[in-house]
DNA sequence: CACTTGACCTGTCCGC
DNA sequence: TGCGGACAGGTCAAGT
């Protein structure tokens, strides 16, 4: 699920919380999910908490500690002597509450300042000790541009949608090594903000669609993150509560329900195997 | 090379 | 009420 602005947000505000903070113990309830050795961790102080992509970086002293929270991954941290509860396993409606840890809690850091709990239920998530500046560009080389960062200009955009001339768009938008951070919700939002369709070859573009494409995904980006992001039911901002950018979405999940700009009613279909949705009025 | 499908997991929801 | 199947924010590998 988290996507680039879920990440960011919680790297945000994990940033406040664990700077200059030591790990002091790290429990591992789930192998499959700790890539590397985590005594490495003990005694090391984090000097910075970054992100590439969808990837959450922690720099310490030596080294980095990475996580991906792929589709349902939560970080939740929870201040000492303080209670956090996190709903588990619901439909909001009915929904419940369980403070960590609970039984889709499979790596536990604890710090001086509290302790950082990550769940995780469908057990897709992540977490992997890189030793060196090496590791670390082995772990995230291979990603495409930050949507704010200079290397993703018009031109690289332009230049990469004529690459990818015969593809769909949206797939093209999604592919983490042309641009690092759009998943499934922000692909179909930018799209619907470009006025264009997801299907379309991403060599059919003119200049104008091209450039408001290009503006629509830092524009997207940028709300979604004041939003704090998207929750439909696992994402969670560390100090458990959700993000709120899914009232405001355009498309993603509207299905079935008019367009906020025309009325029509938005659209539901399966492209390269993910749900896509798009207004057939505007996006044309 | 481009695209699709299945796998990885657990849970929810829908139809019968 | 129970059961099978489809589906869910991501990414890989394998097949066509």
């Amino acid at each position: 699920m988290p996507e680039l602005p879920e990440v960011e947000t919680i790297r945000r505000a994990l940033a406040k919380e664990l700077i200059g903070q030591i790990i002091e113990k790290v429990e591992v309830r789930a192998a499959k999910l700790f890539l590397g050795d985590k005594d490495k961790l003990i005694g090391q102080k984090i000097t910075e908490v970054g992100r590439r992509g969808k990837i959450l970086i922690f720099t310490l002293e030596h080294g980095y500690l990475a996580i991906h929270l792929k589709m349902t991954g939560q970080l939740i941290f929870v201040p000492k002597n303080k209670k956090v509860g996190v709903l588990i396993g619901g439909h909001p409606d009915k929904a419940y509450i369980e403070t960590p840890p609970h039984r889709h809690t499979h790596i536990i850091f604890t710090f001086p300042a509290g302790v950082l709990y990550f769940n995780d239920l469908r057990k897709f998530g992540w977490a992997k000790v890189l030793s060196d500046e090496a590791a670390l560009k082995k772990e995230v080389g291979h990603l495409g541009p930050e949507y704010d960062w200079p290397e993703f200009s018009l031109a690289y955009f332009q230049q990469m949608l004529t690459k990818k001339a015969k593809s769909r768009l949206k797939p093209v938008l999604m592919d983490q090594t042309n641009l690092a951070g759009i998943g499934n919700i922000y692909a179909d939002e930018s799209l619907f903000c470009a006025k264009v369709l997801p299907d379309w070859p991403a060599g059919s573009l003119n200049d104008r669609e091209v450039r408001r494409l290009y503006q629509c995904i830092g524009q997207v980006f940028k709300l979604a993150i004041e939003r704090g992001g998207t929750s439909s039911r696992d994402y969670r901002q560390p100090d458990g509560t959700r993000g709120t950018f899914l009232e405001i979405a355009k498309v993603y999940r509207r299905q079935n329900l008019p367009c906020r700009i025309c009325r029509t009613l938005i659209k539901q279909v399966k492209l390269a195997g993910r749900s896509t949705h798009f207004c057939p009025n505007c996006q044309k």
